[in-house]
DNA sequence: GAAGAATATATCGACTTCGATTGTTTTTGC
DNA sequence: GCAAAAACAATCGAAGTCGATATATTCTTC
């Protein structure tokens, strides 16, 4: 078997390890295990962390639900109409600003979210037997942290 | 502005500061950052991953990869696909197992994954400034201890 | 108050993803 | 050895993503 060796490059740490590689991991392993058990509601783990956000916060901007979410704009725009589609959220717009559509949860997406939800912590507690004696605080801490240095970054090469 | 309560469920915490989502966020940011700098190589993140997943544990089987990236074998062929298009990398079947596809980096590929590389780099050091004072090691074995807890998992009911 | 800049969302087109299925090849059980 | 089962990867079709661009509205500045 043609095995060739490992790179030839001398400082870094493997990538399989890199917080990067990781969180990729993790995040393919949740869609993995989610999507399957969202289907019966025609959503993917995306849409389902959408309306748990409209659930929470309530009517929303789209624009809004951009920087939540942090995916591009476009994606969310056709998000936003396949749940509307699906008789999940109502799209208004504004009244002050019409160029602004604001999007709430209806009854079934209201049902949706919490039913979702719901599943999403048999996910959760996964996640905290796996995390055992590590503080689940400071992991979140670090996780929030990592997230807002992101956030910041317009581009890579920008001020810190 | 119509602007509906908070959900009425009492015990959760708020979706923004749970893990799932939180991983999800700092995927889309890292999705955002880098994939700009990896379009002079016709790459995207995942793909760029996978370079360097390739060019350090040299030739891999198709299987193997859809295991380390997690991702869908489906996915994982057709980027495997793309990567030959581009160049990248070559596949040859198994000689003593012929249902086997080994995936091998070429030159090019080799020299795409050392660059793209060097400006992930720069991604892990926007984090490990976020970071802070909080014990890197610790965070990157929690992470590892989740990514593992949820790799063991088939379907979210099955054993622990 | 008109012109231009900025903001907010939708749409377009090319490409990507993903679940299901199919086609092989190898392994297992008898 | 042979039939059934399992393992591996490719393909198909439907749907989703994303960058670029278009369209519409509001804000700014003079």
């Amino acid at each position: 078997m043609p095995r060739t060796g490992p790179a030839d490059t001398l400082d870094e740490a493997p990538v399989e390890g890199r917080y990067s590689f990781l969180i990729h991991r993790i995040n393919a392993h949740l869609a993995r295990l989610c999507n399957p058990m969202f289907r019966r509601w025609r959503v993917d783990i995306d849409l389902a962390r959408l309306l748990a956000v409209l659930d929470e916060r309530g009517a929303m901007a789209a624009g809004e639900i951009v920087r939540v979410m942090a995916l591009p704009q476009s994606t969310i725009s056709h998000q936003v109409k396949r749940l509307e589609k699906l008789g999940y959220v109502r799209r208004t717009s504004d009244l002050r600003d019409s160029r602004i559509v604001t999007v709430t949860l209806t009854e079934a997406g209201h049902g949706v979210a919490r039913d979702s939800n719901r599943l999403s912590r048999q996910v959760t507690s996964i996640l905290e037997a796996a995390l055992g004696d590590m503080d689940r605080r400071a992991f979140a801490a670090a996780l929030g942290r990592v997230d807002a240095g992101l956030t910041a970054r317009r581009s890579l090469g920008d001020a810190p």
